[in-house]
DNA sequence: TCCCAAATCTGAAACGTTACAGGTAGGCTA
DNA sequence: TAGCCTACCTGTAACGTTTCAGATTTGGGA
């Protein structure tokens, strides 16, 4: 009874002032819009839809039918505007280093999580030329967005330094060196670089050689080299330095200093790589100096892609699910977003044959 | 003088006023912070920063100043709720058709334009599970963004329909045959297919076979077929049809399913093959069924990577520069923002050998 | 001298949300 | 009965921007 009195005391109210609320508008329904449909005040219906401890039972029952009905969703900018809550990810990429389909997995794997949540996901890729730290700053300083995923982590990682003074939320692909706890995903390079030098020895190779990640600038760059050593000691074996040549190298440049290496005097007959994209390329090198895979050398890669399983003459392949890094790196940030602690998001993925 | 004065005046009036501005704040400056330090009112200031012609000249070279001096960037979330922009392009993407490289590279080249803009890059994709309205209908109704690209392009496309009614701009990749003209930018399917196409021909290849995109949904599929068959006409070969596999079909199945094709009877002894980890099963396929590359069978095939170009037995290649339809896209989708004619804003581009 | 127009500038209101600081009604205790 | 607590609800202000409807000043013409 009260309440239907206070209603149309509010509709004579709200009628009477300036603006008229039309009930059927084409316009998206707001807090206003409910707050009007159920009689109640906007700060009402607010704290009803989040479920706040001072609202009646009933009143929160009502309300949130009234939203589901008419198909409220807040206002991003509204929210922004006043919490300076973004519901916004952001990935920061590095344009150049695509490893066959990494970009697209990682970006997949992220949606999939963000998808349940209210957030949105925006792609912020920085070229090489550019300084890493401005896309960073540039999110910071404009505060556009509540977490940020990033990738190509450094031992000492400038970002990871100025994030964490700044209290941003972020997780990163890959580990630092740098004694700061943060979330983190990462696939264990150093197990699969062990692994695929081992499966080179089983096959009696004796002299093998590793196209890493960018040289020693990333964190996995030094996880691949530290299994990579210890399978060759182990071994035996010997390894022969290809220093010149990385995953960010032109194919056609691996192409041609593959087929060098392959010709040369002391030239490997194992090969672990760690992209999908540079093992064609050394292939191809390997084929243009004559030689045969699985007779003269033999070749392991990672992959991020299935691609390589179908790819002649035969690879051993480990493979790399970017697509769940990505789901666990999102997962990470949110929850870090939360508050959760550092050291509860931090996983590790190891390599699947 | 006068303006010394009136600044004078202004900064007591404020000062006695509820809050106290205070000037070196730790926080981001916002136009009130101009707006002081100009010894102006917001609303000039606001004026100022975007050329108004109400403002007088020496007036506005000061704001401008007083802005790049404090390095002040217009808050988001203010525009966006005022005026409804949301500075923000949403790319909508299909997660299952990844042709080797083919998002990756269109979000570096959408980003490559954006980077220059205001505007930021969202990304949604969507599952094959998931109805491709899904997306585009909630970016419309909750106005998250002030244009759309989109890619898989069917001939009768029910988003171009839906974003056209409602008058939200987009680009896609891909044309329709809707009568409705809308930018676009699109390889053409049908040079590459009918050159593809010619080019086994000329190396006397009589029965061709092509791997064509997801059957007739999408509208390249018809653009190449319309090639295919013109050359295929034109020189007087046999067409072999493979209806079962696409593009969307999994790797594996399409190297099984090649075997038993190229083991088969009526075996075509060139392939036209429009995506390039596609490409790669179907050479698995061919030699799993002992045939020769270039001995018995040739192929051509389309890449947006350039990863084929180093793959052995060498395939003939043709590149579709997708990061280049990014740019074009995201170019197009703006100008459609500034009102420009949809018909100015269709481009093609060709194959590349 | 007065009036008008042009050139500049102004405060207030509004976008949709949440935080703050209450307000009211009803029931319980003393 | 008074006083107080609890449960529930309220209006106002504020976030930063742009739009609206003036306000002020200046110069010039009559």
């Amino acid at each position: 009874m009260t309440g239907q009195q206070d209603m149309n005391a509010k509709d004579l109210r709200r009628g009477s002032s300036s603006e008229a609320v039309e009930l059927p508008e084409g316009e998206r329904p707001t807090l206003k819009t409910i707050a009007f449909m159920a009689g109640l005040g906007v700060t009402t219906v607010s704290r009803a839809l989040k479920d706040a401890p001072e609202i009646g039972r009933a009143t929160k029952n009502r309300v949130q039918l009234i939203a589901k009905q008419i198909g409220y969703r807040p206002n991003r900018a509204g929210v922004r505007l006043r919490t300076g809550k973004t519901n916004v990810i952001s990935l920061v990429l590095n344009a150049q280093s695509e490893i066959m389909g990494l970009t697209s997995n990682m970006v997949y794997g992220i949606s999939e999580i963000l998808s349940q949540t209210p957030y949105h996901l925006t792609v912020t890729p920085y070229s090489a030329e550019n300084d890493p730290m401005q896309p960073i700053r540039y999110i910071v300083e404009t505060g556009s967005a509540d977490g940020i995923i990033m990738s190509r982590t450094e031992p000492d990682d400038a970002r990871v330094r100025y994030l964490t003074e700044h209290g941003i939320p972020f997780a990163t692909h890959g580990r630092t060196e740098m004694g700061i706890e943060h979330p983190f995903h990462d696939f264990d390079n150093e197990a699969f670089a062990y692994k695929s030098a081992r499966s080179l020895l089983i096959k009696g190779r004796k002299k093998i050689a590793m196209m890493a990640g960018p040289t020693s600038a990333v964190t996995y760059h030094r996880h691949l080299e530290r299994g990579f050593s210890r399978a060759i000691e182990e071994g035996g074996a010997q390894a022969i330095l290809v220093p010149d040549i990385d995953v960010d190298t032109s194919l056609g440049r691996i192409r041609d200093r593959t087929e060098e290496i392959m010709s040369g005097q002391n030239r490997p007959d194992g090969i672990v790589c760690c992209s999908g994209s540079a093992a064609i390329a050394l292939v191809a090198g390997i084929e243009a100096a004559g030689l045969k895979i699985g007779r003269d050398v033999d070749l392991v890669s990672k992959q991020s892609s299935d691609v390589l399983k179908w790819f002649r003459p035969e690879i051993i392949v480990f493979n790399e699910d970017v697509r769940h890094a990505g789901r666990e790196l999102a997962r990470a940030v949110l929850r870090r977003i939360e508050g959760v602690d550092a050291r509860e998001l931090q996983s590790l993925s190891y390599p699947d044959e």
